[in-house]
RNA sequence: GAGGACGUAGCUCAGCCGGUAGAGCAGGGGCCUUUUAAGCCCAAGGUCGUGGGUUCGAGUCCCACCGUCCUCACCA
């Protein structure tokens, strides 16, 4: 026999004895006066009042002394502590110890049951802020047993946490129940997004909706997943970014618009890429990438301050200072700092001596645009501690940017980078259907020479550019990625309520 | 994809030079009417990730596989 048999089979009986004593397990609705975090808001008013309150929740703790008990409540907004003496919640002249209410806590509540709770506030002679129970009410049993997290109530302290992120990622509600640090991740998740949508609007941005589910893919440098429609008999693509169609609604006259959702990547796992991720992209007509430039600055750095008060927060071992305007260098002055070399006109035979000059690995097959991206992120990138725009890149990584108004050489392009990661990047857009034509059919050279990730050619795309797409900029923003850097999260994993994670073998799912 | 570390009770972890499995918490039975990481007493709980191998004997050594984490390579 499992011990883990063992522990379900005895919550099991426990809740059987709470149905023998006529008690109802799944309630249908439960009528709360107070959020936790409420009533400890307005403890003393309330105490004062003498007013009965009444609190939903989990039990989190508990603590039984023969004819009084304690336990802890928990719910959304808070944990408060609860008290309970057996002559005050047995009716008189009740004692059964297989009915009476209060026998029936102490032997057949569990840590992790939902109850409510009523009665009056007191404090404790040891200080503590406590929920004199009157009554208790089940709202339903939790059969499973619960990693168990003691708490200590002066400093926090937590003992035996429930930390192995395996179980975690792969039971991510029991992480919730039992970490309220990852709740709260989630949380700060939530505002950073609705803040997110709040600057856009108020910027005159309308939200759109754009396809998942595309005939051909693009927007991206990216290997894409493949579905197939039935009816249709026509195979399908999980969208690798939006902006092929965003781009479309600025040719239609929407002047500005923007999309926060879920791209697929067919790619590997790692601390910072989940196959898929959620990307807000946006684009505004009669502007150029200076714009989204200033645009960012102000939606991350206002952001970050709505949220923490302040635009220097901590991340890893150190701090970030979003506080505007954030450090420009353009991408060859970078390389040129680093390599003492002006690389602008740099061939691929130069390139490549760099490159072993330094160190940097590149793939045989690898062309001038992959060459440089290698150098930069190799040698520039992990440079940048504080939030920085690199601008002006060549214009081989850029099949869809616009190309520079004084460098043909290059394109309109940033990337911001913050923590070591890249967190937006954003360009001019290509509007020329000509030049926008030339750019894709280099694309389909270099994937006809190997290169999976290379866009293919979309002449709907092009159809819509013919229609004339005005002077528009364009930008993207990895939203899990600022979600890791407004947590201080290094693992995208901690992010995402319920990452991608590879099957486990031999194991029964729980 | 490569290298390294790890995987022992529901949870968090010990387990030495190979000798047959340990603790705390949770769970069970008692005691306890202001405790708070409650406490005290008793009993229970294990296919040591999976599969092979070496050995008289493997949690421990070797090999393969699965999973997680870290570093590196690639994409946001």
């Amino acid at each position: 026999m499992e011990a883990r048999d063992d522990l379900i089979r005895a919550r099991r009986d426990k809740l059987a004895k709470l149905v023998a004593a006529g008690v109802e397990s799944y309630p249908y609705r439960f009528e709360r006066t107070h959020r936790v975090a409420d009533l400890l808001a307005r403890f003393d008013e309330l105490r004062q009042a003498g007013e009965q309150v009444t609190i939903a929740g989990r039990v989190a703790a508990k603590r039984v002394m023969g004819k009084a008990s304690f336990a802890h409540v928990q719910d959304d907004s808070g944990r408060v502590q609860i008290y309970l003496r057996r002559d005050e919640i047995n009716p008189p002249g009740v004692s059964d110890p297989e009915t009476a209410p209060y026998s029936l806590f102490k032997t057949a509540i569990d840590l992790g049951d939902w109850i409510g709770v009523r009665g009056a506030l007191m404090v404790t002679k040891t200080g503590e802020r406590t929920l004199h129970v009157r009554e208790w009410t089940l709202l339903a049993k939790c059969i499973r047993p619960l990693p168990v997290v003691k708490e200590e109530a002066e400093t926090g302290r937590r003992y035996h946490e429930f930390s192995d992120p395996d179980e975690r990622y792969r039971n991510r509600a029991l992480d919730l129940v039992v970490n309220p640090d990852e709740r709260e991740v989630f949380r700060i998740r939530a505002r950073m997004i609705s803040l997110m949508r709040r600057y856009l609007d108020e910027a005159g941005f309308l939200e759109v909706e754009t396809p998942v589910l595309q005939p051909l893919y693009g927007g991206g440098s990216a290997r894409p997943f493949t579905t197939h429609h039935n009816q249709l008999h026509k195979d399908l693509y999980l969208r690798i970014a939006d902006e092929l169609y965003l781009k479309r609604l600025i040719v239609g006259g929407l002047d500005r618009v923007y999309e926060i959702s879920k791209d697929f990547r067919n790619e590997g796992v790692d601390r910072i890429h989940n196959p898929e991720f959620t990307m807000m992209e946006c684009y505004a007509a009669f502007a150029d990438y200076t714009f989204m430039l200033e645009l960012v600055e102000r939606i991350v750095s206002g952001i970050v301050g709505d949220i923490h008060g302040t635009r220097e927060i901590r991340y890893g071992g150190g701090s970030l200072d979003f506080t505007p305007p954030w450090p420009r260098v353009r991408f060859f002055d970078a390389l040129a700092e680093k390599t003492g070399r002006a690389l602008i006109d740099a061939d691929l035979s130069e390139l490549r001596a760099v490159a072993d000059e330094f160190g940097v690995e590149v793939p045989d097959n690898a062309g001038r645009g992959k060459l440089l991206d290698e150098l930069f992120g190799e040698l520039v990138e992990p440079g940048f501690d504080r939030p920085t725009f690199v601008i002006d890149y060549p214009i081989e990584l850029s099949p869809l940017a616009k190309r520079h108004r004084h460098d043909p050489r290059l394109v309109e392009r940033f990337e911001a980078i913050a923590g070591g990661c890249e967190i937006a990047n954003a360009f001019s857009e290509l509007n020329d259907p000509d030049d926008q034509r030339a750019r894709f059919e280099e694309q389909q050279r270099l994937r006809g020479a190997g290169d999976e990730e290379a866009m293919p050619l979309d002449d709907d795309y092009l159809a819509a550019l013919e229609l004339g797409l005005p002077p528009t900029a364009g930008l993207g923003v990895g939203v899990d990625r600022l979600a890791m850097l407004l947590t201080n999260r290094s693992s995208i994993r901690d992010v995402i309520l319920f990452p991608l994670l590879r099957d486990r073998d031999g194991e029964d799912e729980r």
